[in-house]
DNA sequence: CTTCCTGCAAATCGTTTGCATCAGT
DNA sequence: ACTGATGCAAACGATTTGCAGGAAG
């Protein structure tokens, strides 16, 4: 639900940054508008596979790389299950409640630094990272898989 | 200073746990004990050639993984500069604030979990990250070197 | 029709492994 | 002496690049 709306954004978005609205880019747009998640290179080869047949692991490579750095995709790279990617939310800022069996991803509005006051040394502040992990309701109840 | 206690404490650690103390471990905890900010394995590579010349790159990776799941050291992957470790602070909790320019990293004590009441999802909550990224006063007085 | 995108294959980077030798206990 | 630690070289996985043909504007 709502999944063609964020579709259309994005493909609206990569032709604003002159980039071609490919088969292969709607696809991939496709996928991570539908998927919540973090999705590694190969998860969006093995998905872009099936409704696209032919790719090339490059290609998808190249095409995350580059949605990564016009902001339509997040990276996030997990000490275990390395660089994965996600569709970025570009209207609030929130941060993430992740799971670390499944990764499975909620998020929420709270954010530490609102009520930070001092810190030390004096660096300006450019970003911050904020995220908490668990074992989420269906993980804990599902035994060690 | 204080370095010389916290080297004998990592060495300490290595023994109890069954390994050997190597000249090379003595210079790594050595090494780690006088940087407080993240290092790279080939900055760590680096560091050890000086003090002990002859080392090879997989020893050096071997050691890092093994201090890691010690406990000793604490390993963190940043998105540009791939994956550090640092020296982990084994008495108390804390935050960092890390200077995203020459990665000069101090501690703060404030803890965003302390205040955090309600979160979304029946999550179990086993770990959380927060990091703020900043640029440090000696980096903001000296230009974009 | 021009330029960008794609797939292929090969290169590259960071990290890991097998093995014979060497050093710590 | 015994066993674990090291250095070497080679394997490995993930990601990137150069290039020729194909598709989007």
């Amino acid at each position: 639900m709502g999944e063609s709306g964020t579709v259309h954004e994005m493909l609206t978005m990569m032709a604003n940054n002159g980039w071609r609205i490919t088969d292969q880019r709607k696809t991939l747009a496709h996928i991570f508008a539908s998927h919540d998640g973090y999705l590694s290179p190969k998860d969006v080869y093995d998905q872009m596979c099936v409704h696209y047949p032919g790719v090339s692991f490059d290609t998808v490579y190249r095409n995350l790389r580059m949605l990564s750095e016009m902001g339509i995709l997040e990276q996030f790279y997990f000490m275990e299950g390395g660089l994965k990617f996600k569709a970025n939310c570009l209207s609030h800022h929130h941060h993430h409640l992740i799971c670390i069996q499944c990764e499975k991803t909620l998020t929420f509005e709270y954010c530490p630094m609102d009520k930070l006051s001092e810190l030390p040394g004096d660096y300006k502040i450019v970003n911050h990272r904020f995220e908490i992990y668990g074992i989420c309701g269906s993980c804990q109840a599902g035994a060690t898989t």
